[in-house]
DNA sequence: CAAAAACTAAGTGTAAACACGTAGAAAAAA
DNA sequence: TTTTTTCTACGTGTTTACACTTAGTTTTTG
C-alpha cells in the first residue's frame, strides 16, 4: 500500500484528489496538509511513501518544502503538482530533486501513473513539462535563472526597489543591479516592469 | 433532483467536485464542460438547474458565458467558482447577474450550502467575497479610477514604461506621469510595481 | 584539483522615474 | 449654462534605474 501525503491549499482540490486516488487499491491517502508548514510537521512525525504537493501555497510554498525534504534526505518521493508550466518552476523543482512534476490539468489516470512510476524509482514529468524542458535544453542553457536571481525576481515582483532588495539580501545595490541585468539578458526582457510581469505571470511572486 | 452542470478546465478539479456533490442525494452532475464554448453548447441543448463555473478558462471564459446566459434569460442559476477574490471579478460577476460567487478554497460543505441557497432563489457569496464587497462600498467611491487612468493602468500591467505608454495613448510622457501620480494617490499605492500588481490582481490586464 | 558557474561589487555616465506644484482646455454633470 | 471632473502638460529638482565594463571571491561540477 502506497502511503500518500496530499499538500494543497484548496480543500476542494484535495477532496477531489483523495477521491480519485481512492479508486486505485494500491494507494492510500494517509495525510493531508494545506500549507508547507503543516506538511513539514507531518513529514517529520510520520512516514509517507510519496508527497503530492502544490507549489503555490500560503505559509511556506511547496518548493521550499521540497528543498528541505531533499536536503535532509528524508526517504520520501516528492511529486510536484502545479497550475503553471513555467520554466522556472520546473527547473527549480528539478534542481531541488523533485521526483516528478505534473500539471494540475492532467487527467486522473495520468496522475496515478505518475505516482507509480515515481514510487518505482523513476522520474515522471508530464508531456507539457518535458516539452518546456526540451525547448529549454535545445536553447543550450540559455535562460537558466539561478537561485539568487530567482530571489531577486521574487522581491522585484513584490514591489521592492533595488535598495530594498539589497537590504533584504544583505548585498550591495550594485549586486542587485548586476543580478537584474543578468536576469534581463537571460530572459530577453528589458525593463524592471517587464521582469515584474514575468514574475507574476509565472507565479514567482511569493 | 438538482441537475448540475460543471464547467472547469481542470479534469482533476471537476472529478473532485463531482465526487463531492455525489455525496449529497439531492444533487446530480448531469453535464461537464472544460471551457466556455462547450458549456454554452450544453446549456443550449440541455436543461440544467444550476451551472457551477470557473471564471478563468481557455476558449471563452466563464464571465462571458455568464453574460450570455443571463442576457438570453436562460432559466438556469449560475454559481461562479473562482481562485481569485478580486474586486473586478466579483463586481463583474454581480453586474452580469451571477447568482453566487464562491472561492475555490472553501470546504465542500459550504459549496453544497451555496448551491442549495442559490437553487432556492437566494444569492450566495462566500465570506471573503462579501468582505471585499463591503470594503468596496464602505470606501464611498474613493478610488474611482477614470477611463484614461484605467488605460494607463492596463498599459503599465503589460510592462510598458512611461515613454511607450505615452506613445500608445498619443500624449506626452508628462501626462502619463500625471496619470500615474493620480492613480497612485487614489489607490493609496506608492510604486509602479504596486500599480502593476493591482492591475493584474484586479483583472485589468487585457 | 582544476575549470566553470555563480555571487559579489565597483566606476562612470546616461536615462528614466518620481515628487510636488500649477494650470489651461475639453468633456461631463448638475 | 454654470460647475465640476477629467485630460492634458510643463517646471524644477531629486532619486532611482540602466548600460557597459571589469573583477575578486565563493561554490559547484567534472
Amino acid at each position: 500500500m502506497i502511503k500518500v501525503l496530499l499538500v494543497d491549499d484548496h480543500p476542494l482540490f484535495r477532496e477531489g484528489l483523495k477521491y480519485r486516488l481512492s479508486l486505485d487499491d494500491s494507494l492510500e491517502v494517509v495525510g493531508e496538509a494545506e500549507n508547507g508548514k503543516q506538511a513539514l510537521e507531518l513529514i517529520k512525525s510520520h512516514e509517507f511513501d510519496i508527497v503530492l504537493m502544490d507549489i503555490n501555497m500560503p505559509e511556506m510554498d511547496g518548493m521550499y518544502v521540497l528543498e528541505l525534504i531533499k536536503e535532509q534526505r528524508i526517504d520520501c518521493k516528492v511529486l510536484m503538482l502545479s497550475m503553471h508550466d513555467n520554466k522556472e518552476y520546473i527547473l527549480g523543482a528539478m534542481r531541488h530533486g523533485a521526483d516528478g512534476y505534473i500539471l494540475k490539468d492532467v487527467p486522473g489516470n495520468e496522475l496515478i501513473d505518475a505516482i507509480k512510476k515515481v514510487i518505482s524509482g523513476k522520474h515522471y514529468f508530464s508531456a507539457e513539462v518535458t516539452e518546456i524542458l526540451s525547448k529549454e535544453l535545445a536553447g543550450e542553457q540559455r535562460g537558466i535563472v539561478t537561485r539568487r536571481e530567482q530571489l531577486v525576481l521574487r522581491l522585484i515582483s513584490q514591489g521592492l526597489n533595488n535598495k530594498l532588495i539589497a537590504q533584504e539580501l544583505n548585498v550591495s545595490v550594485r549586486t542587485v543591479e548586476t543580478h537584474k541585468r543578468n536576469i534581463k539578458q537571460k530572459l530577453g526582457i528589458d525593463s524592471t516592469i517587464g521582469l515584474m510581469r514575468y514574475a507574476i505571470d509565472y507565479g514567482l511572486d511569493r
